[in-house]
DNA sequence: CAGTGAGCGAGCTTCCGCTTGACTT
């Protein structure tokens, strides 16, 4: 038995580690944290210095045991988690857990997984930093009692199951105040001038732009007018050499950013596919804040670069990390070995790996040599001049394998190469377009440029960028919608061959495609939150409390100090909002209805945003739910008016009459006692008894083919076809048919065994019986009578 | 599973960060 017993978080880092470290020692790992605060709302005895009542996670259980029978069979143990204040915290928590000693226990850190490093930290230990554990034990505790006390005052004012916290509240902030720049956004316009040119007996065009805009379309045809006519002659050359430098190698929020551009992958999706490849050897750690190589990586990529490139390509360097609140514990994402130019399982992953290479690769390439050339033509009678630019890389450097994405679409690169000109020389004109352009509003963000957003402002970390997103949409605070857009007309004046036309064209605007979108319940959220938690919802809060996090760590500072210092006044403002608040419902006067003179109102229900017809008193009253993509915020009266005309009668098929109607899932139409959903393009409003009959039979067959077999032993008891294919169904349990069964010829002593080696059904919702409902409703009785 | 638009009584919901599987109607 090895007489050294290592612990790390990752269990695909401890298998590599092992490697380096030979016979005498076992790596095992921890599974990141062991150990969390218990789950009610007694983990932490307020009254009594916030002491926190930790408990071993249920799904650690197994570990700890498998670890601690390896400690006692152990002479050392080292405590390898990362060295930052999750780490150092896990690691306490392991010498608690295990009951370890000081003097067989030892702390080592490293922050790459190299043979040299790993070596170097066996020689290095040192104690448990408790300053640092103190730090994570605040923040800890902090983001509890946070998110504990004030979920319950957004059920109690807002909605049963809503949640807010210190990273999620501050995410569903930015959509919703984007949103509202989005929609408040007053689209300005200018006329913007361009103009092609040839040089005389060639045909390449140059192209060219007056830096001037024109406020009106009559002073553009003004210019147009004296350009009708002038000549164009070359004032100024101008040639500026310059450079461009690749971006640092990948973290967590960058790769997310870039695979988003590039690959169009979502958040989610990216962080999946890098722990594939990371689980499978192909890069290093995917969950980090750090730009650091390690000298092994940079070396790596040194060979890799002269051997494929040339000598004159490689640079090697190392980057500095600027996002805020970094604590960088591992390296940047990098490929593990740089002489694999591909590697993954599936093109999914192929894609993702080749992105991390080429940009680890390029982050050690030489710089891009340019030469920038700025040409001056004078429009003789306008007395202005136009200038083409025009852009020739006179050495590739790192351009040879990689360029960053850029997050605004329409940022034109007009970097084309100019044809050789002189001073003096007059140009021969195609044409000159005057164009009317409008302003934009801020974009709205997608999933990755939240993720950029909340780096920015140091809130989150990379291994919560993703699932904070995923809470956000859970919660039904944020919506990933797209938008069509609508047409806009746009004026244009074109002079071609000595003509001056003006015309009419158009262009789409608005169109989105996954995008983030408030609900109507997250803006209510966000402005309930904003009035009564100012501070908590600042987007300086995190960088704060991160700062009085650092004083603790350093030591100080006692963590106690800091959380009474931040709790007394919270609790305070929880309580006085709990008692003083009033119910938040987002009621907006939307107009009045033509028809009756009755005022319509516009406010969230108990199944989500409604208009309605008349006020509580009104015996007939009536209401209609707001259909997708509609919010409370910007609905006008015309589209109100129009919801309350469903449910709409289509016709009639097979004597029944056929409606259509908007309910929880969104259109639908009935038939007797047929409900089937109206795809989305079309529309609820619109749709005839024609297509509707398509609808309602296609649902018909799907229902007749749904059911495979029946038994006459049990008539609850179904085989049933389902979107991933035939499972057995028993009253509301559903069980999985094994793969490769022959599903036709199941007999129901077949099923039974099926159902037998399920085990019991899976806890879905209605299972959620407690076996001691009644113990539970006691101590909670209790601890409300220790509160008064 | 769908048409509603409450809330006294009863119990539940919820946070952020570290890690992987298990599992999906």
């Amino acid at each position: 038995m090895p007489k050294n017993l290592v612990i790390v978080e990752s269990p695909a880092k401890a298998k590599t580690i092992e490697k380096f470290l030979g016979k005498d020692y076992i790596v095992k790992s921890s599974f990141g944290h062991i150990r969390d605060l218990d789950k009610g709302d007694e983990a932490i005895d307020v009254k009594n210095g916030f002491k926190p009542n930790y408990i071993v996670s249920p799904d650690k259980t197994k570990i700890v045991a498998e670890l601690k029978k390896l400690v006692k069979e152990s002479e050392m143990v080292w405590l390898a988690s990362d060295e930052d204040r999750e780490g150092e915290a896990i690691s306490w928590h392991l010498f608690e857990v295990l009951g370890l000693k000081e003097e067989n226990t030892k702390r080592i850190v490293f922050h790459e997984i190299t043979k040299p490093a790993i070596e170097k930290a066996i020689l290095n230990p040192r104690k448990i930093d408790k300053d640092l554990v103190d730090a994570q034990q605040a923040r800890r505790i902090l983001d509890r009692l946070v998110g504990f006390e004030l979920s319950p005052v957004l059920w109690r004012k807002v909605k049963p199951s809503l949640s807010a916290g210190r990273v999620q509240s501050v995410a569903v902030r930015l959509i919703v105040e984007r949103e509202r720049e989005v929609n408040n956004h007053n689209s300005t316009f200018e006329f913007r001038i361009t103009a092609e040119f040839t040089k005389k007996g060639e045909s390449k065009i140059i192209k060219a732009e007056l830096s001037e805009r024109f406020k009106t379309e009559k002073e553009a045809l003004s210019f147009i007018e004296l350009a009708n006519g002038s000549n164009f002659q070359i004032t100024n050359i101008e040639v500026k050499p310059s450079q461009r430098k690749a971006a640092a190698p990948f973290t967590t929020s960058t790769l997310q950013q870039e695979a988003s551009r590039k690959l169009g992958y979502p958040v989610a999706k990216t962080m999946l596919l890098a722990q594939k490849l990371y689980e499978a050897g192909h890069i290093t750690y995917m969950r980090t804040d750090s730009v650091n190589l390690s000298q092994t990586a940079i070396s790596g990529a040194e060979a890799e670069i002269k051997k494929a490139y040339g000598t004159q390509y490689s640079m090697p360097r190392n980057y500095t990390t600027k996002s805020p609140g970094a604590q960088e514990a591992h390296e940047a994402i990098r490929p593990t070995y740089f002489e694999n130019h591909t590697a993954g399982e599936d093109a999914q992953e192929i894609r993702l790996y080749e992105l991390i290479w080429k940009r680890s690769i390029a982050s050690q390439m030489a710089n891009a040599e340019l030469e920038r050339t700025i040409v001056d033509i004078n429009v003789s009678k306008a007395n202005k001049h136009l200038k083409a630019e025009g852009e020739i890389i006179k050495f590739d450097g790192f351009l040879k394998v990689y360029l960053e994405g850029k997050d605004d679409e329409d940022d034109e690169e007009n970097s084309t190469l100019l044809p050789h000109l002189s001073n003096g020389e007059v140009l021969d004109l195609g044409q000159i377009l005057a164009e009317q352009k409008f302003s934009r509003a801020a974009p709205r963000y997608t999933e990755a440029s939240l993720v950029k957003k909340l780096e920015e402002l140091g809130i989150g970390r990379p291994s919560t960028y993703a699932p904070t997103i995923s809470t956000i949409q859970k919660r039904g605070y944020v919506l990933k919608d797209n938008r069509e857009g609508t047409p806009r007309n746009f004026q244009t004046i074109l002079l071609k061959n000595n003509t001056i036309k003006a015309h009419t064209a158009t262009e789409n605007v608005g169109a989105e495609k996954s995008k983030l979108f408030p609900t109507d319940i997250g803006t209510l959220v966000t402005d309930f939150l904003s009035e009564h938690f100012k501070n908590i919802m600042d987007y300086g809060f995190t960088a704060a409390v991160e700062k009085e996090f650092d004083e603790v760590a350093q030591g100080l500072k006692s963590w106690v100090k800091m959380i009474e210092g931040f709790y007394k006044p919270f609790h305070i403002e929880v309580d006085k909002t709990m008692a003083t608040a009033e119910r938040a419902n987002a009621e907006r006067v939307i107009g009045t209805d033509p028809e009756t003179g009755k005022q319509i109102t516009g406010r969230i229900g108990r199944y989500g945003p409604l208009v309605q017809i008349g006020d509580a008193e009104d015996e007939n009253k009536k209401f209609a739910s707001l259909r997708a993509g509609q919010t409370l915020e910007t609905i006008t009266i015309e589209q109100a008016l129009e919801l309350f005309k469903l449910p709409r009668l289509i016709g009639s098929y097979k004597e029944e009459k056929v409606t259509a109607a908007i309910g929880r899932f969104g259109p639908y139409i009935k038939f007797g006692s047929v409900f089937a959903s109206i795809p989305k393009d079309k529309d609820v409003f619109e749709i005839g008894i024609v297509e509707a009959i398509e609808i309602i039979d296609a649902k018909l067959q799907a229902e007749a083919e749904k059911l495979i077999k029946s038994f006459k032993e049990d008539d609850t008891l179904e085989i049933l076809k389902g979107r991933w294919g035939p499972y057995i169904a028993q009253g509301k349990a559903f069980y999985k048919i094994p793969k490769e069964t022959e599903v036709s010829t199941l007999t129901y002593a077949d099923v039974m065994a099926i159902i037998e080696k399920a085990g019991p059904a899976p806890a879905r919702k209605a299972a959620a019986k407690n076996p001691a409902p009644k113990a539970k409703a006691k101590a909670k009785a209790k601890a409300k009578v220790k509160k008064k």
